[in-house]
RNA sequence: GGAGGAAUAGCGAAGUGGCCAAACGCAGCUGACUGUAAAUCAGUUCCCACAGGGUUCGGUGGUUCAAAUCCGCCUUCCUCCA
């Protein structure tokens, strides 16, 4: 793919962290980066003109939500995702590999692929890696994933093997599926916290040569020791010159380890999803907008924010609003909470550029204090 | 003036002799959330020295081994009749 690739511009001599341009179809993005999630094409409660303002430069849709609301049909009918959800930035949609672990209950495992109950009306449908490209290419997104199964953590070592084995020819089937040659394909690495399995999804992924990699099962539950130790026994065997992209992290902690071992791109339900139930991200710890202590606080949310909601707003009114379940609340909620990491990771590029993100990582972790939280 | 009905925790509302410190809803308070089945979920809300103890169900006096529940009186409120 001509017009898609990354171009790294430095790396941190402090901690191996890369800074670089993320050249897509849809427009260059500065890299590492935090993708909000837009399931349902559409970041929860934000409009495509909050996010460009914000700074959000990628978003994330999702595969099997999609194909079972609207229909991918439908999005192709109307021209395609970016058209659809009116974004001209660029896109990413997922698999519906996820949902093989989040529905878990509901899907069955085979080698041909997973059939799934869908959570909507309970009606069977099948899920197999070339079905999931097929739709991905009706969707319409500039990075679309491979097909696989997200497991569980912990999981025994022989079924790991077994299911690392099976994403990996899905991956295969996923590519010699593509059609499309202007949507840039992820393999995504799997392998539980077993470091010859994920060595060996990254070695055998990195010969199928994908525009990009995927590093997947990670964030679900598995302390952070464990955590750095899947990101960097995946990062390891990839090629340097791809972008690495760390699936389903949004913890301020874990984004900043992943970006010290050299991952570029991040994407995270936690900011949208905890600012709707009034969680906030802010640069001295986690607040809780609905306790009783912000009640009559007319101070902003964060004073180091540059957001729209910080700038304009005061707890006790954000409390006040999330108290009455306005909507408007959960909208600069979410803003906050976005625009939070988005400017955390452009502070992280700063740093990069100027080899002192190990120093960063440590006074980010300082300001936190012992605050408990992300 | 007469007849009937009702009073339960912050509010609403179950409970009509022991399994009741009292269902449930709301409101309040707290916590969680990581490729979104999430504008969701969980805990908690009489008091205390809290695997236990102490005071509760309009007030008061009784009946009973045992009362929010049965009886008398009082207070307040509601409906209907005059």
């Amino acid at each position: 793919m001509e017009n898609f690739y990354l171009e790294i511009k430095h790396i941190c001599k402090q901690t191996g962290a890369r800074y670089g341009i993320l050249h897509t179809p849809h427009g260059d993005v500065e890299v590492p980066m935090f993708m909000p999630v837009g399931t349902l094409a559409t970041v929860k409660t934000l409009s495509p003109e909050e996010l460009k303002s914000i700074g959000t430069g990628v978003i994330l849709a999702n595969t099997y939500h999609l194909h079972l609301r609207p229909g991918e049909d439908i999005v192709a009918r109307a021209g395609g995702i970016h058209k659809f959800m009116n974004y001209d930035g660029p896109i990413l949609t997922d698999s519906g590999g996820f949902q093989v672990f989040s529905l878990m209950d509901k899907c069955k495992i085979s080698e041909e692929g997973v059939t799934f109950r869908n959570h909507l009306d309970g009606s069977k449908l099948e899920f197999t890696p070339e079905k999931v490209i097929a739709i991905q290419e009706k969707i319409g997104a500039d990075i679309i994933m491979s097909f696989d199964e997200c497991m569980p953590y912990p999981v025994e070592y022989s079924y790991a093997k077994k299911s690392v084995e099976r994403t990996l020819r899905w991956a295969k089937r996923g590519q010699v599926a593509q059609i499309r040659s202007d949507q840039a394909l992820f393999g995504i690495v799997q392998g539980s916290d077993y470091e010859d399995l994920r060595k060996h999804s990254a070695i055998e992924l990195s010969e199928m040569d994908f525009p990009g990699y995927s590093i997947g099962g990670t964030s679900i539950g598995e302390p952070k020791d464990v955590y750095v130790k899947m990101v960097q026994q995946s990062v390891a065997y990839l090629p340097s010159d791809k972008p690495r992209y760390l699936m389903g992290v949004g913890s301020i902690d874990f984004l900043l380890e992943g970006i010290a071992q050299g991952v570029d791109m991040f994407d995270c339900v936690l900011p949208t999803r905890i600012a709707r139930h009034g969680a906030l991200m802010t640069s001295v710890g986690r607040v809780n907008i609905r306790n009783a202590k912000y009640k009559d606080d007319f101070t902003p949310l964060d004073a180091n924010c540059d957001c729209y909601t910080c700038q304009n707003y005061t707890k006790a009114y954000l409390r006040h609003l999330y108290i009455s379940e306005e909507t408007f609340g959960k909208r600069l909620l979410s803003l906050h909470n976005v625009r939070f990491l988005v400017s955390l990771m452009g502070k992280a590029r700063q740093a990069i550029k100027e080899d002192r993100f190990g120093d960063f990582k440590t006074e980010v972790y300082r300001a936190f204090g012992s605050k408990k939280g992300f």
